[in-house]
DNA sequence: TAAATATGAAACCTTATGGTATTATGTCAA
DNA sequence: TTGACATAATACCATAAGGTTTCATATTTA
Protein backbone atom coordinates (compact mmCIF):
# COMPACT_ATOMS: atom_id res chain seq x y z
CA UNK A 1 0.00 0.00 0.00
CA UNK A 2 1.27 3.44 -0.87
CA UNK A 3 0.91 6.48 1.57
CA UNK A 4 1.28 9.81 0.70
CA UNK A 5 0.80 12.73 2.82
CA UNK A 6 -0.19 15.80 0.93
CA UNK A 7 -0.09 19.23 3.05
CA UNK A 8 -3.14 20.86 2.70
CA UNK A 9 -3.88 24.24 4.12
CA UNK A 10 -6.53 25.25 6.61
CA UNK A 11 -7.22 22.17 8.14
CA UNK A 12 -5.58 20.55 11.16
CA UNK A 13 -3.92 17.80 11.05
CA UNK A 14 -5.85 14.93 11.95
CA UNK A 15 -4.98 12.93 15.21
CA UNK A 16 -5.33 9.68 14.69
CA UNK A 17 -7.67 9.02 17.20
CA UNK A 18 -9.92 11.65 15.94
CA UNK A 19 -9.87 9.24 12.84
CA UNK A 20 -10.60 5.82 14.52
CA UNK A 21 -13.23 7.29 16.44
CA UNK A 22 -14.76 8.99 13.93
CA UNK A 23 -15.02 5.34 12.37
CA UNK A 24 -16.40 3.75 16.07
CA UNK A 25 -20.15 4.46 15.38
CA UNK A 26 -22.24 2.61 13.03
CA UNK A 27 -24.23 5.77 11.93
CA UNK A 28 -21.18 7.85 10.92
CA UNK A 29 -20.15 4.74 8.71
CA UNK A 30 -23.14 4.57 7.41
CA UNK A 31 -22.83 8.32 6.47
CA UNK A 32 -19.43 8.04 5.21
CA UNK A 33 -20.74 5.12 2.42
CA UNK A 34 -23.55 7.83 1.60
CA UNK A 35 -21.51 10.47 1.11
CA UNK A 36 -19.11 8.13 -1.45
CA UNK A 37 -22.35 8.29 -3.58
CA UNK A 38 -23.65 11.48 -3.64
CA UNK A 39 -22.29 15.15 -1.79
CA UNK A 40 -25.22 15.85 0.58
CA UNK A 41 -26.78 19.22 2.66
CA UNK A 42 -27.18 18.06 6.28
CA UNK A 43 -30.68 17.48 6.27
CA UNK A 44 -30.17 15.28 2.84
CA UNK A 45 -27.86 13.25 5.13
CA UNK A 46 -30.88 13.33 7.56
CA UNK A 47 -33.51 11.78 5.55
CA UNK A 48 -31.52 8.47 5.61
CA UNK A 49 -31.80 8.37 9.70
CA UNK A 50 -34.31 7.87 12.12
CA UNK A 51 -32.86 10.94 14.49
CA UNK A 52 -33.37 14.42 14.33
CA UNK A 53 -31.17 16.99 11.96
CA UNK A 54 -29.20 18.20 15.13
CA UNK A 55 -28.27 14.50 16.19
CA UNK A 56 -26.83 14.10 12.43
CA UNK A 57 -25.55 17.29 12.82
CA UNK A 58 -23.24 16.35 15.51
CA UNK A 59 -22.14 13.08 13.80
CA UNK A 60 -20.80 15.49 10.52
CA UNK A 61 -19.09 17.56 13.22
CA UNK A 62 -17.13 14.28 14.49
CA UNK A 63 -16.37 13.13 10.97
CA UNK A 64 -15.32 16.31 9.78
CA UNK A 65 -12.77 16.70 13.02
CA UNK A 66 -11.85 13.15 12.17
CA UNK A 67 -11.29 15.12 8.26
CA UNK A 68 -12.64 12.12 7.04
CA UNK A 69 -15.74 14.87 5.20
CA UNK A 70 -15.00 18.43 4.34
CA UNK A 71 -18.18 20.84 4.66
CA UNK A 72 -18.96 23.70 2.19
CA UNK A 73 -20.82 26.49 2.63
CA UNK A 74 -23.30 27.60 0.03
CA UNK A 75 -25.95 30.39 0.44
CA UNK A 76 -27.91 28.86 3.37
CA UNK A 77 -26.55 25.52 2.95
CA UNK A 78 -23.97 23.29 4.15
CA UNK A 79 -22.59 20.59 1.37
CA UNK A 80 -20.91 17.60 2.90
CA UNK A 81 -18.46 15.17 0.88
CA UNK A 82 -16.15 12.62 1.36
CA UNK A 83 -12.24 13.13 1.82
CA UNK A 84 -10.92 10.41 1.01
CA UNK A 85 -7.23 11.72 2.02
CA UNK A 86 -8.71 11.78 5.13
CA UNK A 87 -8.65 7.96 5.33
CA UNK A 88 -4.46 7.65 4.93
CA UNK A 89 -3.91 8.06 9.09
CA UNK A 90 -5.94 4.89 9.30
CA UNK A 91 -4.75 2.61 6.59
CA UNK A 92 -1.56 3.98 7.52
CA UNK A 93 -1.82 2.83 11.39
CA UNK A 94 -3.73 -0.40 10.25
CA UNK A 95 -0.59 -1.49 7.61
CA UNK A 96 1.33 -2.75 10.41
CA UNK A 97 -1.16 -5.25 10.92
CA UNK A 98 -1.91 -5.31 7.07
CA UNK A 99 1.55 -6.95 6.80
CA UNK A 100 0.93 -8.98 9.75
CA UNK A 101 -1.78 -10.51 7.89
CA UNK A 102 -0.62 -11.15 4.35
CA UNK A 103 2.19 -12.75 6.33
CA UNK A 104 -1.06 -15.03 7.74
CA UNK A 105 -1.94 -15.61 3.71
CA UNK A 106 1.05 -16.00 2.43
CA UNK A 107 0.92 -19.06 4.78
CA UNK A 108 -2.80 -20.17 3.50
CA UNK A 109 -1.28 -20.28 0.14
CA UNK A 110 1.72 -22.18 1.26
CA UNK A 111 -0.41 -24.52 2.94
CA UNK A 112 -3.03 -24.75 -0.44
CA UNK A 113 -0.44 -25.53 -2.91
CA UNK A 114 1.01 -27.68 -0.16
CA UNK A 115 -2.47 -29.74 -0.15
CA UNK A 116 -2.91 -29.77 -4.30
CA UNK A 117 0.75 -31.24 -4.32
CA UNK B 1 -6.95 -6.01 -2.03
CA UNK B 2 -7.65 -9.75 -1.53
CA UNK B 3 -10.17 -10.96 1.36
CA UNK B 4 -10.66 -14.59 1.98
CA UNK B 5 -13.54 -15.56 4.73
CA UNK B 6 -12.05 -18.73 6.92
CA UNK B 7 -14.86 -20.11 8.98
CA UNK B 8 -13.30 -21.06 12.33
CA UNK B 9 -14.66 -23.32 14.92
CA UNK B 10 -15.29 -22.07 18.69
CA UNK B 11 -15.78 -17.85 17.64
CA UNK B 12 -18.71 -15.71 17.65
CA UNK B 13 -18.40 -14.14 14.02
CA UNK B 14 -17.49 -11.28 14.95
CA UNK B 15 -19.50 -7.71 13.97
CA UNK B 16 -17.93 -4.98 12.09
CA UNK B 17 -18.96 -2.83 15.27
CA UNK B 18 -17.73 -5.13 17.35
CA UNK B 19 -13.62 -4.69 15.47
CA UNK B 20 -14.29 -0.61 15.21
CA UNK B 21 -15.09 -0.26 18.70
CA UNK B 22 -12.18 -2.31 19.65
CA UNK B 23 -9.93 0.13 17.71
CA UNK B 24 -11.22 3.28 18.86
CA UNK B 25 -9.35 3.44 21.89
CA UNK B 26 -5.93 4.60 22.04
CA UNK B 27 -4.71 1.67 25.07
CA UNK B 28 -6.08 -0.96 23.09
CA UNK B 29 -4.25 0.13 19.82
CA UNK B 30 -1.21 0.05 21.34
CA UNK B 31 -1.82 -3.09 23.20
CA UNK B 32 -2.71 -4.44 19.41
CA UNK B 33 0.93 -3.15 18.99
CA UNK B 34 2.28 -5.05 21.49
CA UNK B 35 0.84 -8.18 21.13
CA UNK B 36 2.35 -7.84 17.02
CA UNK B 37 5.35 -8.05 18.65
CA UNK B 38 5.30 -10.96 21.88
CA UNK B 39 1.96 -12.99 23.22
CA UNK B 40 1.61 -11.61 26.57
CA UNK B 41 0.02 -12.61 30.06
CA UNK B 42 -2.46 -9.80 31.25
CA UNK B 43 0.16 -9.20 34.00
CA UNK B 44 3.14 -8.35 31.30
CA UNK B 45 0.64 -6.16 29.45
CA UNK B 46 0.08 -4.20 32.05
CA UNK B 47 3.55 -3.55 33.22
CA UNK B 48 3.11 -1.15 29.90
CA UNK B 49 0.17 1.11 30.92
CA UNK B 50 -0.35 3.01 34.06
CA UNK B 51 -4.08 1.56 35.01
CA UNK B 52 -4.83 -1.61 37.11
CA UNK B 53 -4.66 -4.97 36.08
CA UNK B 54 -8.29 -4.55 36.17
CA UNK B 55 -8.55 -1.84 33.57
CA UNK B 56 -6.31 -3.82 31.21
CA UNK B 57 -7.92 -6.87 31.40
CA UNK B 58 -11.33 -4.87 30.43
CA UNK B 59 -9.44 -3.84 27.10
CA UNK B 60 -8.45 -7.06 26.65
CA UNK B 61 -11.92 -8.32 26.85
CA UNK B 62 -12.99 -6.13 24.10
CA UNK B 63 -10.13 -6.67 21.89
CA UNK B 64 -11.32 -10.70 22.23
CA UNK B 65 -14.97 -9.71 21.45
CA UNK B 66 -13.45 -7.91 18.46
CA UNK B 67 -11.61 -10.95 16.97
CA UNK B 68 -8.33 -8.80 16.94
CA UNK B 69 -6.75 -11.38 20.00
CA UNK B 70 -7.18 -14.74 21.26
CA UNK B 71 -6.93 -16.23 25.03
CA UNK B 72 -5.13 -19.04 25.46
CA UNK B 73 -5.19 -21.09 29.01
CA UNK B 74 -2.29 -21.83 30.14
CA UNK B 75 -1.79 -23.14 33.90
CA UNK B 76 -3.59 -20.20 35.65
CA UNK B 77 -1.64 -17.94 33.48
CA UNK B 78 -4.14 -16.45 30.16
CA UNK B 79 -1.88 -16.31 27.28
CA UNK B 80 -2.81 -13.26 24.89
CA UNK B 81 -1.74 -12.95 20.66
CA UNK B 82 -3.17 -11.63 18.02
CA UNK B 83 -5.24 -12.21 15.94
CA UNK B 84 -4.07 -11.44 12.44
CA UNK B 85 -7.08 -12.86 10.52
CA UNK B 86 -9.35 -10.42 12.66
CA UNK B 87 -8.63 -7.51 11.03
CA UNK B 88 -9.88 -8.52 7.58
CA UNK B 89 -13.54 -7.39 8.37
CA UNK B 90 -11.99 -3.81 9.04
CA UNK B 91 -9.86 -3.94 5.82
CA UNK B 92 -13.36 -5.31 4.22
CA UNK B 93 -15.11 -2.37 5.13
CA UNK B 94 -12.53 0.17 4.44
CA UNK B 95 -11.81 -0.72 1.07
CA UNK B 96 -14.73 0.88 -0.28
CA UNK B 97 -12.78 3.75 0.49
CA UNK B 98 -9.42 2.55 -0.41
CA UNK B 99 -10.45 1.99 -3.63
CA UNK B 100 -11.98 6.00 -3.22
CA UNK B 101 -8.36 6.84 -2.34
CA UNK B 102 -7.16 5.26 -4.91
CA UNK B 103 -9.16 7.09 -7.35
CA UNK B 104 -8.15 9.65 -6.01
CA UNK B 105 -4.36 9.22 -6.36
CA UNK B 106 -4.63 7.91 -10.13
CA UNK B 107 -6.53 11.85 -10.57
CA UNK B 108 -3.66 12.81 -8.48
CA UNK B 109 -1.17 10.80 -11.10
CA UNK B 110 -2.59 12.23 -13.91
CA UNK B 111 -2.75 15.89 -13.41
CA UNK B 112 1.03 15.75 -12.49
CA UNK B 113 1.34 13.88 -15.98
CA UNK B 114 -0.52 15.99 -17.54
CA UNK B 115 1.77 19.16 -15.57
CA UNK B 116 5.00 17.88 -16.49
CA UNK B 117 3.85 17.89 -20.82
C1' DT C 1 -0.90 -28.10 52.85
C1' DA C 2 -0.16 -23.13 53.13
C1' DA C 3 1.42 -19.05 51.03
C1' DA C 4 2.11 -16.66 46.92
C1' DT C 5 0.67 -15.82 42.24
C1' DA C 6 -2.50 -14.88 38.21
C1' DT C 7 -6.70 -14.07 36.96
C1' DG C 8 -12.01 -13.41 37.31
C1' DA C 9 -15.85 -10.76 38.71
C1' DA C 10 -18.72 -7.47 40.80
C1' DA C 11 -19.81 -2.96 42.69
C1' DC C 12 -19.05 1.58 42.18
C1' DC C 13 -17.53 6.31 40.39
C1' DT C 14 -16.76 9.96 36.82
C1' DT C 15 -16.89 11.45 32.34
C1' DA C 16 -18.00 10.80 27.45
C1' DT C 17 -21.34 9.81 24.15
C1' DG C 18 -25.54 9.81 21.47
C1' DG C 19 -29.72 11.54 21.57
C1' DT C 20 -33.64 15.20 22.32
C1' DA C 21 -35.85 19.80 22.48
C1' DT C 22 -35.60 24.61 22.13
C1' DT C 23 -34.06 28.90 20.60
C1' DA C 24 -31.18 31.89 17.63
C1' DT C 25 -29.11 33.23 13.24
C1' DG C 26 -28.38 33.75 8.44
C1' DT C 27 -30.34 33.24 3.66
C1' DC C 28 -33.73 32.81 0.03
C1' DA C 29 -37.89 34.08 -2.29
C1' DA C 30 -42.41 36.05 -2.88
C1' DT D 1 -39.61 43.09 4.17
C1' DT D 2 -41.67 39.30 5.73
C1' DG D 3 -42.16 34.44 6.01
C1' DA D 4 -40.16 30.12 5.14
C1' DC D 5 -36.06 27.46 5.15
C1' DA D 6 -31.34 25.49 6.49
C1' DT D 7 -28.35 25.40 9.81
C1' DA D 8 -26.04 26.72 14.48
C1' DA D 9 -25.89 26.57 19.30
C1' DT D 10 -27.18 25.56 23.80
C1' DA D 11 -29.15 23.08 27.64
C1' DC D 12 -30.45 18.88 29.08
C1' DC D 13 -31.01 13.62 29.70
C1' DA D 14 -29.95 8.52 29.84
C1' DT D 15 -26.70 5.25 29.02
C1' DA D 16 -22.13 3.59 27.78
C1' DA D 17 -17.29 3.64 28.62
C1' DG D 18 -13.03 3.71 31.14
C1' DG D 19 -11.29 3.49 35.37
C1' DT D 20 -10.74 1.94 40.55
C1' DT D 21 -11.33 -1.02 44.60
C1' DT D 22 -12.43 -5.20 46.74
C1' DC D 23 -13.08 -9.91 47.09
C1' DA D 24 -13.24 -14.69 45.14
C1' DT D 25 -11.16 -18.56 42.65
C1' DA D 26 -7.79 -21.45 40.54
C1' DT D 27 -2.68 -22.77 40.19
C1' DT D 28 1.98 -23.06 41.62
C1' DT D 29 5.41 -23.88 44.64
C1' DA D 30 7.97 -23.94 49.07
Amino acid sequence: MILIGIAKGGHMTPQVQDSFKALADPTRREILKLLSQDDMTIAEVSTHFDMTRAAVKKHLTILETGDLIRVEARGRERINHLNPDGFAPVFDWLSHFDQFWDDRLSALKDAIEKDLQ
